[in-house]
DNA sequence: ACAGAGTACTCTGTTTTTCAGAGTTACACA
DNA sequence: TGTGTAACTCTGAAAAACAGAGTACTCTGT
């Protein structure tokens, strides 16, 4: 039978807001403040909070830029931040049975 | 593009331990106390809170008896449990596009 | 009837996390 | 130098997680 000892989840990535960051992210190649507040739909404060704690665990890395004269903080998983995102959602699968959902 | 709002993945289920119980119980029918604190690695008075929740919620149902000689708790999904599971495991799927990491 | 044993909680208190919102900083451009 | 926009940082409150002690329950043996 399968493991379900709850430790095994990256706790950093197992947070509702976190974990929608890191699910963009890993799709887009990177994306910036404002697209992820209002994907995530979180507040501002909240979300710059989240992403410190992916930044401080160097999942995240971040790039401070201006775009029409207006900044812009660019995000992106780094490699270690995509291979725990795919650490977790193999895990992830393992524990829910995904497949068998579809 | 998908939806990442973060408040649409039920937080009940969306908790370590009780979605390794959830997970459990989706795939055993019953499954009882002992069992669960061994395959989640859960202490037995914190794992006695999360079923609580699952059964406030009523998520979760209970079936007490004794076997040799032992009480035995039995619990399994009730049909609204099993609904949310199924719920919240496509709603990932969707977020974290699970078949991707096949 | 009563004591002992085993299980499953319930309770308590501590630590951690989440969250919203106010306030602040930083930089470009006029 | 002042203004505007974005991205935080900080604060404080609320909720959640967690461990471990203590308790209640019912069976069994005497």
């Amino acid at each position: 039978m399968a493991d379900f000892d709850y430790r095994t989840l990256d706790e950093l990535i197992h947070s509702r807001i976190r974990l929608a960051v890191v699910s963009i992210l890993s799709a887009v190649e990177f994306a910036d403040f404002r697209f992820l507040r209002e994907k995530t739909g979180a507040t501002d404060g909240n979300l710059g909070a989240h992403i410190g704690k992916l930044e401080n665990a160097g999942y995240v890395s971040a790039e401070k830029l201006f775009v029409e004269r207006k900044p812009v903080t660019r995000y992106r998983l780094t490699p270690e931040g995509k291979a725990a995102f795919q650490a977790y959602v193999i895990r992830l699968g393992e524990m829910v049975r995904l497949e068998d959902a579809s």
